[in-house]
RNA sequence: UUGUGCGGAUGUGGCGACCGCCCCGCCAUGCGGGGAGGAAAGUCCGAACACGGCAGGACACGGUGGUGGGUAACGCCCACCCGAUUCGCCCGGCUUGCCGGGCGGAUUGAGGGACAGUGCCACAGAAAACAAACCGCCUACGUCUCACGGCUUGUCCGCGAGGCCGGCAAGGGUGAAAAGGUGCGGUAAGAGCGCACCGCCGCGCUGGUGACAGGGCGGGCAUGGUAAACCCCACCGCGUGCAAGACCAAGCAGCGACGAUGGACUGGUCCGGUCCGAUUGAGUCGCGGGUAGGUCGCUUGAGCCCGUGGGUGACCGCGGGCCUAGAGAAAUGGUCGCCCCGUGUGAUUCGUCAUGCGGAACAGGAUUCGGCUUACGAUCCGCACACCCCA
RNA sequence: CGGGGUGUAGCUCAGCUUGGUAGAGCGCGUCGUUCGGGUCGACGAGGCCGUAGGUUCAAAUCCUAUCACCCCGA
């Protein structure tokens, strides 16, 4: 209470941990790994940067701006505060289809166990 | 008092902690400052700005449509005019519960022209647009037949009934609409046939910037509806849109067909203007190849606030103050605590206390402004209606 | 961000220009044909023309607003 948490790990989300560029996008959907879990299709393709970056791909179908800014929002939330629990070192596209936004933690967890099947799936066709 | 509808105003409350996002600045591992809306929405109008070398003319096409004003401009706004609907009061008429007129209030109108022309008006109905006559009304005039009466015995007169030729458009009926309305006179019956009032048309007068209003003279009346049908008139409009466009960097590969008083700039056509071009090929079409990075445009603007003056008002002038997102796979969020508000439950010494839930609707900048339209929880204000209470 | 289009029977569409009767094919139901089914033939049901206003005597059609879906543009 009175000592915060020592923590080395920082939560920032700044520019460099995004997918930006048309060929980051291209390069992770070409590898065709992906995983359902609930609402989201996530994508995942492992990268050389050393960390984790996340793309959003939000269609006008999902709903109107106000309600597709509030699922980006979530998601970028909970990849901020799980990216050093996620796998390490992989691109994410996490594409999200109709559905109607669901609380903060549902979002952390559907992340998790997307990424965590992903990662076994990259590690048995490495093997 | 409550509820509903319409119109208007406000537009997710305050403080703090931690973890974060976008932009800018600096003495730069950090600190400081700024960070969504009234509709940011729909993209329905109008502009700014950019390019098309110039942005010009005619036709075509499209838009607007009472008048005057506001404005950079508008299809927006303001004031006024006119019409329609409705309510109240007054007057007149009669068939006494309806019709007509005047005044006032409220609401409302995409509100130029239907005597420039063309088209359409289904069904019904006799007739749907230089009027006509189905039922009906009439027998005065003309004529025929029959009955009766008269005396001057006739191709006579009178009277009555019926028919024909006719007269009429009041009433019935049809329809969304039937060729001015009401009343009186008039007539064989009727009718603007005549008159009064109202309406209509023409001419001129007065008032008003004007739409228009008022009254005068003349005309018995012609001129149905539809222009959100074609159209006519007046006014406006060149096209494309910040994915406009300017610059930098990177990168590639050409091949085939067609092709000449031809092609490009412009789009629907033509004119004007500019440029390119003649088989060593202007350009068009088809196939194929390369790039989808960066900087600028990018926020100081018909800007906002306050005061003051002018104007019925929209709005405008003057003075002072302020700088208020500018990112581009695209930011303004999350968790928690306290206060505040609403509400449920329990306790209560009726002062409150404890605890749970909720703090919201419509919705988020994407070149920028001015409008319009549509969406919207709660609170407040105004109007209308309904209900309840009191008198 | 900008530009354009479509909503009519369960499905695919016509009708809208020039306003008065809503139609076609497939599908569906009943009957006939057949031993039975298919084919074929006859008859029939099924529509607030996306929604809401307006113009008109009259609107699927004309005008305005709105909703949904689809396409195109560096």
């Amino acid at each position: 209470m009175n000592s915060p948490p020592i923590t080395t790990h920082r939560f920032g989300f700044d520019r460099r941990k995004r997918l930006r560029t048309r060929e980051d996008f291209a390069r992770v959907y070409q590898a065709r790994i992906v995983k359902r879990a609930g609402p989201l299709r996530v994508y995942g393709k492992p990268n050389d940067c050393g960390y984790g970056r996340l793309g959003l791909s939000v269609s006008a179908r999902v709903g109107n701006a106000v309600t597709r800014n509030k699922v980006k929002r979530m998601l970028r939330e909970s990849f901020r505060l799980l990216q050093h629990d996620l796998p390490n070192g992989y691109d994410w596209i996490v594409v999200v289809s109709r559905h109607e936004p669901l609380e903060l933690a549902d979002y952390q967890r559907l992340l998790m166990s997307a990424t965590q099947q992903l990662e076994r799936q990259w590690n048995r066709a490495g093997s």
